[in-house]
DNA sequence: GCCAACGTTGGC
DNA sequence: GCCAACGTTGGC
């Protein structure tokens, strides 16, 4: 799951220990969420429009996926005026944080790391907010993050 | 700030 | 249903 820290971060979310994730307005991401996602399931929090970009840390699924109330408030820059109460259009899930990596896990050492060049995120005009990791790549990853960094 | 890639919108 | 115009994402 991406987010650009300045919004939201890691930091963020480990003081606040769990968040819905509101404001996500593609449907592809939002299918995700809703077929996809399961209480429990881990999620990696990347960073994204950031000094650097990359793998922040680790997250896990709190909540199945429910109407995203931000749709709902005119207000909100989320706000969607087609959507309502009887059939919300979106559709997102909580997550709660588990751990900030010891080793940031930046985009160009994902980019460097054999195995990892299938990742749906290092494909060419990859955009989506969210989508889908395979187990060797969360694992991979996740030894990339607790073991020392490339000279 | 630029721009490629992609999604969405709306006229026809 | 096509497709041009426009908006957004996000790396660089």
């Amino acid at each position: 799951m991406k987010s650009e820290p300045g919004v939201y971060s890691i930091d963020t979310l480990q003081r606040e220990g769990q968040t819905l994730w509101e404001g996500v307005r593609n449907y592809q991401a939002r299918n995700f969420m809703m077929k996809d996602m399961k209480v429990g399931d881990m999620v990696l929090f990347y960073h994204s429009n950031a000094e650097p970009s990359g793998v922040a840390g680790l997250a896990q699924v709190s909540s199945p996926a429910v109407a995203d109330p931000s749709q709902f408030k005119r207000r909100s820059k989320s706000y969607d005026a087609k959507s309502s109460t009887e059939s919300p259009r979106w559709f997102c899930v909580s997550v709660r944080f588990v751990k900030k990596f010891e080793r940031f896990v930046s985009l160009a050492q994902l980019r460097q790391t054999p195995g990892l060049a299938a990742m749906r995120l290092l494909q060419k005009g990859q955009r989506l907010s969210i989508m889908p990791v395979t187990g060797q790549e969360f694992e991979r990853i996740c030894s990339l993050a607790s073991t020392a960094p490339r000279p």
